[in-house]
DNA sequence: TGGAACACTGACCGACCGGTCAGTCAATGA
DNA sequence: TCATTGACTGACCGGTCGGTCAGTGTTCCA
């Protein structure tokens, strides 16, 4: 008579989050193979056939931590469409937050690419191209209504852009690790920093202003 | 007596390159966890045994395929420091060469990616560090050599741009297939056209060009 | 009061895992 | 000619995997 209706066999009590959080967690490091049911059910502290008592079998555990990452994740970069502030800040606005949701909900963004990377159940991806895509349209649409009213060029592909945007900041989010190596690289540690330099560049391109007169007169540090 | 010296304890014959083969093209597709000895023996055509004759253990077995991958990647994209074209054509030959050399050689990229994402053997990153920072620097070098010679603007930061670059191609290349499910992508399965896109958004920037006047007529179709 | 329902457990299963080993076979060189 | 070497194999090992099952304790309702 309960409420639940289908999908997941579990129907009640804290056990069932605490079995999702522990999964979750070895899930985004491990990825699925690498996980065993037994060290899930140690992390949860249950016995292991208790997790088969509320998920059948490990394949739909596994869809079920995707399915309630892709839950937080819809709920996630929801508030950027009411702003009424110019273009250029509302386009460094979403890259900053854009950047900062990858990092602050790290678990999500690494499942979503391990995912993406087609980790071997590769059913999640029908539902992350809906949760994703509905925001990735929503974004292209703002830049759209700035090509409509003259703040963005009109002769560019918005959903280039957005691509543009989102691809930078996933792989400053997945190779940060990696950049902080790289001597030429100073903002590895520094997101907010990497969003302002993103911003700049994307707003005004690399190439100098044909009217300024400044150019070769300039010297790196 | 022979000429191979230490690393790997193979050193002859076509068998080992078979070996490594298979187990790239299997450790690239499913992962370190997702792959069998038994698999890699089956798909090389050796038995199991054999397979441990030539490498003392599965790591060592994917290092030496890593090792591989790398080596391979090191040999790509090493011919545009010699270019005297001007900078937009350089910029441009570069996103194009880069994102062509992910699509044509995607078990490498695969596996770079997997060792970004922390498969647990994470050893190899050190070895792609080592590979992909020189490519970086190098391109980041021919950056600061535009700002100098004033064909690019001075008051941004090259490694910024280079990142930005990279991180477009990567995630274009992770998330195509993803990508061709958005109505407002054109160009998922273009990534020649996604070049042109990119290097022009990047080189111009997407803010109208202030002396322009044609700002306001435009309309999108 | 009793029994249906359910969360939960320890013991257990066959399959498969990474890895070992004794031994076969062809080539080599003294 | 024959001992040595090294590529190679089938059989096998202990251990762990995903998954099952009989049974226990509790709750709740008839």
């Amino acid at each position: 008579m309960a409420s639940a209706p289908a999908t997941v066999v579990a129907t009640s009590s804290e056990t069932v989050t605490r079995i999702l959080t522990a999964a979750e967690a070895l899930f985004a490091e491990h990825g699925f193979d690498a996980v065993s049911m037994n060290a899930i059910a140690e992390r949860a502290g249950v016995s292991k056939a208790n997790v088969f008592h509320h998920f059948n079998t490990k394949q739909d555990l596994y869809l079920a931590v995707i399915r309630a990452a892709c839950h937080d994740a819809s709920q996630h970069l929801d508030d950027l469409g009411n702003d009424d502030a110019p273009m250029a800040e509302r386009f460094e606005g979403f890259a900053r937050a854009h950047l900062t949701s990858l990092l602050e909900h790290e678990q999500v963004a690494r499942l979503t690419l391990r995912e993406l990377l087609g980790e071997d159940p590769h059913r999640g991806q029908a539902l992350a191209e809906q949760v994703y895509g509905e925001k990735f349209a929503r974004f292209v649409a703002i830049l759209r209504a700035g090509q409509n009213s003259g703040e963005l060029r009109a002769d560019i592909d918005p959903a280039a852009v957005a691509t543009l945007l989102i691809g930078a900041n996933v792989f400053f989010f997945e190779a940060r690790e990696v950049l902080r190596h790289f001597p030429e690289i100073s903002f590895a540690r520094q997101p907010d920093r990497y969003s302002e330099l993103l911003t700049e560049i994307l707003l005004r391109g690399i190439l100098p202003s044909d009217s300024s007169p400044s150019s070769s007169a300039r010297k790196r540090s």
